[in-house]
DNA sequence: CACTTGATAAAGCAGATGCTTGAGTAGCGC
DNA sequence: GCGCTACTCAAGCATCTGCTTTATCAAGTG
């Protein structure tokens, strides 16, 4: 087994979604730019450990971020999600071939009896 | 911030999604059922480490495991990849509302300026 | 200039994770 | 019964995670 830049890519990216807080952070930023402070109000921990927690997600490339004044705005990368999608649904894919496969083998034996 | 069930299962689910070799077993059991035996034989590591990733997959929902003579053979629940794809495509859907009523926005702005 | 604000860096810590090895169990074939 | 196979359980261990606190820094503001 080989691991490959996607591997890695998909690790970071699943490992970033893992994450409740993170998970919500994302669906935060689905509505528009934020600040780390602006990110960190709502939730019970200190500003660092959301700080932490946007690192994650932009080392994943979910999100990705710029300058303004003291501020670093998160944005969101939806791209980046598009990843995890494809994954799954290659799976999904295979899945449900295979499926298809089945049900063409049990038509086939089911003909074959009634003759 | 309030734990829900939805939140736990999507926690288990991008957390096994999370590991390499979980996701090469889920790839494996999309193209049919396997044992742990069989799972196991492509790995450097123990049959037992290989056990405990089944354990990580059967507890998120992604496969299910049957009793076949000495063998517990696993499957795919492709219904659980369903919610780690739908919660990803309702970040998308907002994100991507938020871009349509931008360009909207956008769009009136120069409509206006062209009078 | 000192002071505040928004954010990062670093160190420490409890608990989780991924693996190991060794022991135990359930279902067969003899 | 005995041994073999397929697997699970359990303990141990190194590493990773998620958080804390303290310290630091960079960009305004008085």
């Amino acid at each position: 087994m080989v691991t490959t830049i996607e591997d890695q890519r998909l690790d970071a990216l699943f490992t970033a979604l893992s994450d409740r807080t993170r998970r919500d952070i994302v669906a935060r930023l689905s509505t528009g730019e934020a600040t780390v402070k602006e990110l960190a109000k709502p939730y019970a921990m200190s500003m660092q450990a959301v700080s932490q927690h946007i690192r994650v997600l932009e080392r994943s490339g979910l999100i990705s971020r710029g300058r303004h004044r003291q501020t670093r705005p998160c944005r969101l990368e939806p791209a980046a999600l598009e990843a995890a999608v494809s994954w799954i649904e290659e799976s999904q894919r295979t899945w449900s071939e295979r499926m298809d496969r089945l049900e063409t083998h049990l038509a086939c034996l089911q003909k074959r009896e009634n003759q």
